[in-house]
DNA sequence: CGTATGACGAGCC
DNA sequence: AGGCTCGCCATAC
């Protein structure tokens, strides 16, 4: 059942927190998770206010943007997120996730 | 309550 | 292909 009760934050790290090691979901694919068709914007706010404590726990690293790209203003640096991806085996084509390979199919 | 902001997305030029 | 504008949604002020 999806989550309704509770921020609107914590939905949003549940759903990342769902996410496979290994794949990655775009913020759109996000938002629809919790119900919201447009909402990729209030995912990445969401995903912007991730406390420093939760990034253990949550893998914002998995979220992309649409078509695999790599946001500018992801958390500590999108070279970093880019790093984690790829350690966890994820290919890129380019400066895309390969999400033909990658990506949810959901 | 109106305006501004943003880890987005799709469309246009 | 690259860059700009507009639309969406939830917060912040």
């Amino acid at each position: 059942m999806p989550a309704r009760s509770g921020d609107l934050f914590a939905r949003v790290y549940d759903v990342v927190r769902g996410i496979p090691r290994g794949h990655v979901a775009t913020y759109g694919q996000v938002a629809r998770a919790l119900g919201m068709a447009r909402g990729a914007r209030a995912v990445g706010w969401a995903l912007r206010a991730l406390p420093a404590r939760l990034e253990r726990r949550v893998p914002w690293h998995r979220v992309v943007g649409a078509g695999g790209r790599i946001s500018p203003r992801a958390g500590p640096g999108p070279a970093l997120q880019r790093r984690r991806l790829q350690a966890e085996g994820i290919r890129f084509k380019g400066a895309l996730v390969d999400l033909a390979r990658h990506g949810i199919s959901a």
